[in-house]
DNA sequence: CTTGACTCTTGACCTTGATCAAGGGTCTAG
DNA sequence: CTAGACCCTTGATCAAGGTCAAGAGTCAAG
């Protein structure tokens, strides 16, 4: 009838969340998951929360945010009422980071496809506009 | 009157693209940059296409490209024997990965977007849509 | 010629985000 | 009780992409 604080071992947790043992215990060292109790054999001792909180983890890492941040927006969202503005800063801010690599890739690939467009494909490398593109002079010789 | 072949040094190549001696080295060895010609006394002697190769290399870096990527990127140019053809099927291939590069990002844009503009930026954890799509159920106590 | 800045090689070390191994203790089904 | 599956810690290793240090040779200005 005690079905509160369900006593995980370590594995079920891995399992559940679909990431390795020995990762858990990296975030736990790293601080991105509070230290476990214990039983008496010193048995690692999960809760529910914690599968939660790993999943949490795997997203923001999706997201792109690296485990340095992301332990930020642990500490953020533990503190109620001034965390979430914070939270939501930092969201932005990622946001408007993917943006612009976003940009950045779409001018790139804009060229290359000019590039390769104009490329006929045969004839002599040095009428290539591909390879005077990328800037090798290496025309000594 | 010479003008031809510059003879630049190491240290004059990093002074100008901005990078540190060290990491040329490193591209060296890792064979983003071929090998220079050396004076009598072993110096590396760099041409002008050392720079723009370099200016390639931290250009595409910033693009979020590996090492890797770019050594191949690099390898286009040095194709050119094998062909034009060659050279623009590298080309259309590496075009491929860069729009699914685009593809991945902007699915992330898209999620992130909605989670920031959900957000009030203010209130409790509990009712931030950024927490809660991250997976923090946290509702312990 | 001397001095200080520059370069050479080899090889160790750093950060991030894990992953694995060794040598042990624990738990549970049969 | 015992075998096999788990778990523990400590510490090594990995990949990527460099960065630094030691010890020695080279270059250019004064």
């Amino acid at each position: 009838m005690n079905t509160q604080t369900p006593s995980l071992t370590i594995g079920a947790v891995a399992k559940r969340v679909g990431v390795a043992i020995d990762t858990i215990r990296y975030y736990e060292r790293e601080g991105l998951l509070p230290e476990p109790q214990r039983r008496a054999s010193g048995y690692r001792s999960y809760g529910v929360g914690t599968i939660a909180q790993l999943r949490f983890i795997r997203r923001a890492k999706e997201l792109g945010f690296t485990l340095e941040e992301i332990r930020e927006l642990l500490a953020l969202s533990a503190d109620r009422q001034r965390g979430v503005k914070a939270v939501k800063q930092r969201a932005e801010k990622r946001l408007a980071a993917i943006e612009q690599r976003i940009a950045e890739l779409q001018r790139v690939r804009d060229g290359l496809a000019e590039l390769v467009a104009s490329c006929p494909g045969h004839g002599a490398p040095e009428h290539c506009p591909i390879l005077r593109a990328l800037g090798n002079e290496e025309v000594k010789e």
